[in-house]
DNA sequence: GTTCCTGCAAAAGCTTTGCAGAAGA
DNA sequence: TCTTCTGCAAAGCTTTTGCAGGAAC
């Protein structure tokens, strides 16, 4: 995974995507940040550094990215659109107590099947829910 | 698959949900039209029979549904809440083209793996983009 | 000088909340 | 009568759009 601002130089060049400050610091903070952040997180994270950036610009570079196919939209859960920089196909469980996002890898040929062999499939999306092994641990002290 | 008002009825008293005019039919509307809809779907389906029906009846039944665990939420896309009758396990394909919602059945064992042993999994879904056979067949013969 | 990007403000769209009246037990 | 349900209106949020100023080449 590219993470030095050359390489994610480098990687916006390929795709024809102008460089500004502002996308090389969205695009940084999907790539350190492996947490599928939501729109308000990575807008929170970087305004400490970019105190005039505007949500609005936020919201256009990632639309551009996602555009590109260099980020992916997680939609696991209604109203909270979350982005991802990992393109591999892999699987996510969300924790419904800590809010945590996990990647699993997960082998998706097993799920093609024998009914969607005339449909066209351009994107496959595996969502888990339940409780992470963290918070099932604390509230097995708890009792 | 219930589909008459009575055993609906049947449905909801089992779950301890008070009957109206309003819930039975939502509840019919989804069983009827096994179509995945939206609320704004459910809403203008249902106006016809009930012109004094509001949304946020809509929004609140469903949401008992839900609650209930009778009906399930499907976030295949974002700013587009469906809901599904089927609380069996089966994938959902969306066409970007149409926009319909296919079906379509898994192997929800052959997911399991396990990166994910120590988490407890309470909620699966598989979501599929691409293009159904129909629009496919109508993109090659407008060639 | 021209083009593209940024960011404020306003608008749009979906969902929730508050509350008063209506319906049902 | 008491409880619950309905539906209008308003509020709350997220996301999009319009547009003027600014940066980069």
């Amino acid at each position: 995974m590219k993470s030095s601002l050359e390489e994610l130089e480098k990687e916006l060049k390929i795709r024809n995507i102008n460089i500004s400050y502002q996308r090389l610091k969205v695009l940084e903070c999907l790539t350190l940040n492996h947490c599928h952040p939501t729109v308000d997180q990575i807008f929170t994270a970087l305004h400490k550094d970019i105190p005039t950036l505007s949500k609005t610009t936020v919201y256009n570079t990632l639309r551009i990215l996602v555009d590109a196919g260099m980020v992916r939209v997680i939609t696991i859960e209604e109203h909270e659109t979350r982005y991802d920089i990992d393109m591999e196909n892999h699987g996510h469980f969300k924790c419904e107590s800590c809010g945590m996002i996990y990647d699993f890898s997960i082998d998706i040929d097993l799920l093609t099947c024998d009914e969607l062999s005339n449909f066209e499939v351009n994107d496959q999306n595996v969502y888990f829910k339940g409780i992470c092994p963290g918070c099932l641990s604390n509230i097995n002290q708890n009792k």
